[in-house]
DNA sequence: CCTAATCAGTTGCATGCGCAACTAAAATCC
DNA sequence: GGATTTTAGTTGCGCATGCAACTGATTAGG
């Protein structure tokens, strides 16, 4: 009666379930980020890998992480308004600024792991220890695939 | 002369690689499918359920998928205008629909997971069958995880 | 030098999404 | 059976994002 029309559980659903559990993870981090003045999309990112690269300026973060050149436009301009990021503009080039850290940046950063690796143990809580490192190098290997591929 | 703070790269990391992986995915798929009238979104995810299960009403949609109801109501309008689905008036219940895939979305099937099969082979390329096979289980683990959490 | 091409960053626009508030139909309770 | 609560779906709103077009600075070619 009804149209048959199985996709195979195990073909092509890798997408959908990136997809379904980035969407779960992104929600709760939402929430967890919002008394800290941290806006709702991956403001995060783009400050952890300021901290991670103080000085870095915002064409190197939008190729390490893959966004578009004016959401990290963005996401860097409310991290400044909100406090954590502080812009200089780039001494040998006119055009470009760095990006550093401000105090309450490196202040919140323990905080900041610490509410990650919170969301980080809730979502693997099922997997044993190699399962994790299975499964974060797996995710690497992919993540390499899109950086090369670009077709 | 830097502010130290690294991040162990192996903590935490899984939502930002989930993330970019998603990322890189969805702007692949957007592209891939604008010839064929489905969305910029998760369209594609809405029509391959409703392929999957003729007769499901929206809220069934939005509990399996984790989207927030608005987001299927509209994505299922653009479905619906674009001519891959039919909604029914579910005759025992005056506050739902059933829908079914047309004739259109049903001939567009094979292409549809065709078109999702290219993505997902340059995705995993360089992932063993063995591999990918453990990836799909690692996923699945973390979406049930998901599903209970909720916390 | 002066022009052309490239590059860092910003802004306008369209779209997609989640939350909250709403409508209308069931279901529950008395 | 009438009032309350729950449920399926829609709409208003704000925000995040990608693309394309733009500005101004830098580099390359002549």
């Amino acid at each position: 009666m009804t149209a048959p029309s199985h996709f195979p559980p195990q073909q092509d659903s890798i997408s959908r379930l990136l997809s379904k559990i980035h969407r779960h993870q992104q929600k709760q981090l939402v929430k967890k980020f919002q008394p800290y003045g941290l806006g709702g999309g991956h403001q995060y990112i783009f400050l952890i890998n300021v901290l991670k690269m103080p000085g870095v300026n915002q064409d190197r973060l939008t190729c390490d992480l893959k966004f578009d050149k004016a959401t990290t436009a963005r996401s860097i301009k409310q991290l400044e308004e909100a406090g954590y990021i502080d812009r200089q503009p780039d001494p040998h080039d006119g055009r470009a600024y760095r990006l550093y850290p401000t105090v309450k940046a490196i202040e919140f950063e323990p905080t900041l792991r610490d509410l990650l690796m919170q969301e980080n143990r809730k979502l693997v809580r099922a997997l044993s220890e190699e399962e994790e490192m299975q499964l974060i190098n797996l995710l690497q290997i992919l993540d390499h695939s899109c950086e090369e591929a670009d077709g």
